[in-house]
Order: structure tokens, then sequence, then C-alpha cells
DNA sequence: CTAACTAAACTGACCAGTCAGTTCAAATAG
DNA sequence: CTATTTGAACTGACTGGTCAGTTTAGTTAG
């Protein structure tokens, strides 16, 4: 058989994580703490590891520069390895970002996750959502890049993966914008569905403003003038 | 020096706008109704109109598959005009879309000048302003897309062009929301600066996000969601 | 008359994707 | 316990193509 028929990744981002059963953990460097536990006996060994550095170097090196700006060579380069073994692990550049999107929407998921229902009123618990959401815009502004610089191109590469992705987090936004809305008074004229982008967009968009030209900027300010639309949203 | 030193554009983007002491009018092709009258006497002849060209035609490529993945060829092409004339009127692809940005932020704040002062109370000035940029969003969605795209980009190419237009947009918004500051009771303990940049950020976005994800959605509704910022920062 | 523009060819760099070959850890055989 | 095999993981030179920017000789229009 000539061709090496190589191919064993080939996840295509379809309903679960990764190959393995557990989908949480993947790449969070500095997770809240009550991530899985066990790590040393995975089988597969080498391909994670290294798809996991391809990830970071990717992630850094797009949010710099763009998709575009971004030679396979350079991410490669950066993650240590060899051009073919971008290719053997990903079907292509465009494949490699479109997991890349799906990798760092699950770090961001299970961050949210982590916080719904640590605290009693729906605002603070709004609150602390909209906290955890900025600390990952600081642990992460390569990636609140690439979301932003790419997820409004009209049929973009990505368009397919950015709506599913775009739903699940509007999603979980939602549910928090729910339980206010059962618990306060709330402007009912006020569309659920833009509301929530607009929470969601000034989200991303306090956060890299301040990193690009405020950095002097706390993120308890950013935070607070994100939650305002949420003050704003319900009847005192 | 053998280079030919064609440029005779170069404006450089400093100031005032375009070479004539006439900002305004430059390329709303369908805008409000009270634009200029007289376009026959230019002097400079042909070269506005081709700039003119040239604009409208990056900006819709540009803003589709973005700065770099669209070609000096293909804006040629699609302008109507031959390379080299690109090469002509601006010294590069770069300084094209340097003055591209300046351009439709020229445009915006035209438009954002004309309605200030036409109501009297700040939060309805406030509320026109925020439905005059949704309405430039839906007449240019691909400069917003250029803008979101290209913005944050940290030492990008035009990040000294950025910082410059964003401050003078930054400005106008600070100004209205000063007139609220001033007309009402508001939350002193909002950073002035997070709020603006939150505001801004949510127009851009959620005009965005209509037009991308919720085409149905009306441009009442967004501006709805972006005021309730507003709303949220007044004490009732 | 000349500024603005055309058309087409050219250059030099750069880049996505390919593929024949190498490495090495684990499985199997002796 | 050592030798051999297997194949997934990885390598990096190479290919075919693209693109920004240049140049030149000629055309158009104010």
């Amino acid at each position: 058989m000539s061709t090496t028929e190589p191919a064993p990744a080939e996840s295509g981002a379809a309903a679960a994580g990764t190959t393995e059963p557990a989908p949480a953990e993947s790449a969070a460097p500095a997770a809240s703490g009550a991530a899985a536990a066990g790590e040393k006996k995975l089988r597969p060994g080498r391909t994670n590891a290294t798809k996991q550095r391809l990830f970071e170097a990717s992630m850094e090196l797009i949010g710099e520069r763009g998709a575009a700006g971004v030679t396979v060579d350079e991410i490669a380069a950066a993650a240590g390895v060899s051009k073919g073994t971008v290719y053997y692990n990903f079907g292509s550049k465009s494949d490699l970002i479109a997991q890349l999107l799906r990798h760092g929407v699950d770090i961001m998921l299970v961050r949210l996750q982590d916080v719904r229902g640590k605290a009693n009123d729906p605002l603070e618990s709004m609150n602390n959502m909209v906290g955890q959401a900025m600390e990952f815009m600081d642990d992460y502004p390569s990636f609140a890049r690439l979301w932003v610089s790419e997820i409004w191109r009209t049929p973009g590469e990505w368009s397919a993966v950015f709506a599913e992705l775009r739903a699940e987090l509007l999603a979980v936004i939602g549910s928090a914008v729910e339980s206010v809305a059962s618990g306060y008074k709330v402007n009912e004229s006020i569309a659920r569905g833009s509301l929530e982008a607009a929470i969601f967009g000034a989200i991303f968009v306090v956060g890299l403003d301040r990193q690009t030209y405020n950095p002097e900027r706390t993120r308890e300010q950013s935070v607070a003038a994100v939650m305002t639309i949420m003050h704003g949203y319900v009847i005192k």
C-alpha cells in the first residue's frame, strides 16, 4: 500500500470534543482546580500533547496577525514540530483553525459553567459570569481577537462552526438572563436576543479594548461597564 | 533616483479630511437627502472619482474576506481601473487601507455630527446618535467588519491610524455621555472610559450580529438593546 | 500640454499542501 | 530477557501556484 493513510485524528468537531469521553480539562493551563484527575494513562501519548502545543502556538500567532496572516510553517516552528506534523494532525490550515475555535469555546464554556449557581441572586450570578468571561479574555486574548476578526465574515470559511459555537455561548448567557428575568421585574420591550448579543459583544469588545488601549483599567471596571446593560434591563 | 515618485495623493490622514475644505458628502451613496449639490466642477477631475470607486470596491471586498484575503488585482478589477492606477493613487495596498479607514470614519463622524443637538433631552439625543450609528452599520457593513477585524491586532500595520480614529469616535460618544451625565443623576462609580467603550463596542457588535445572524431583527430593537446601557447608567 | 490612467509583462518572495523517508515505543517472537 | 516487527508519529525538502509591487510604452481627457 503506497498511500500512508495517516490521519488518525480527523475528529470533525461534531458533537462531543475529543476522542476520549472526557471532554473537559483538555487545555486549561490554570483552570480553577476541580478539573479531571487522571492523565498519565493516555494511551495515544504524543498526539494529544502535540495538538495541545499546536493549539497554543496557533492561538497566539493567529490572534496577533490574523488567520490569513500566519503561515503553517510559522505555527509549526512555534509549536516546535515540523510542518508535516501539522498536516498529520489536522487535514488543513482551515481545519486546524476550526478545531482551534471549538477548543477555545470549550474552555470558555467550562469556565462559565463553573460559576453557574455559585450565587443566589441572579444579578450577582450574572456579575460573576461576566467576571469569569472577562478573566477568560485576559487569559486568552488571542482567542478573543481571532473570534471577533472572523465571526462576522459573511460566507466565510468557518461560518458553520461559528454559528454553532455562537449559539452555545449565547445559550449560556441566555439562561443567565432568563434567571434575572424571573427574579426581577425587567423591561419586556427589549428583545431578548438583541440583549444577549449586546452583552456578549460588550464583553468581548470591552475586554479587548482594555487590553489594547487601556491596560491601566481594572477588570472590575470592565465588568461594571458591561453589567450596566443588566442594570438598565431590570426595572427599579 | 530611478523611482518614479508618482504619488500625488499621499494625504497621510493627518488632521482635516480631503484636500478640499469640504470634508462632507464625499461618499454617501444614499445619504439622508440634504447632501451636496454640485459635483461637476471638481478641479482634480478624475482622481477623486477614481479614489472614490477604489474606496467602494475595497470596502466591499475587504469587509467580506479580510484585508489579507483580498488582492490588489481584485480591488482594481472591482473598481474598474487598472492595477497601475491603484499604485498611482495610493503608494501601497497598506496605504490604501489606511486611507480607507479614515474615509469610513469621516463618513461616520459627519453622520453623528448631523444628529447632535437635534433633540433637547440628552437621552433622546443619545438614542438618535445610536440610531444613526446603527444606520451607518447598515449602509457600510463592510466597513464595520474591517474595523472589528483589525482594530485589536496588537502592533498591527495600522495601529497608529486606529488609535487616532478610535479616539475621534470615542470623543463624540463621550460628549454625548457627558450631556447625559449633566442632565441626569448617573452612577458615578462606572468608569466613563469603560462605559464609552462598551457603548461603542455594543453598537458595532449588535449591528454586525443582526446583519449576519438575525437579519429579521429591526434596527429599533438593536438601538434599544444598546440604549439599555444608558438606562443602567442613569439613576432613576 | 500634461496629469491621470491603461495594459501587460515581469520579479522576487512567499506559501499551502505533498510525500518519501525516519524515529521510536510498544507488541510479539524466540 | 533479547531480537524483530509494526505502525503511528513525525520530518523537511520540494512543488506548483499566488501575489505585492515595478516598469514601460502608450492612451485619454481636462
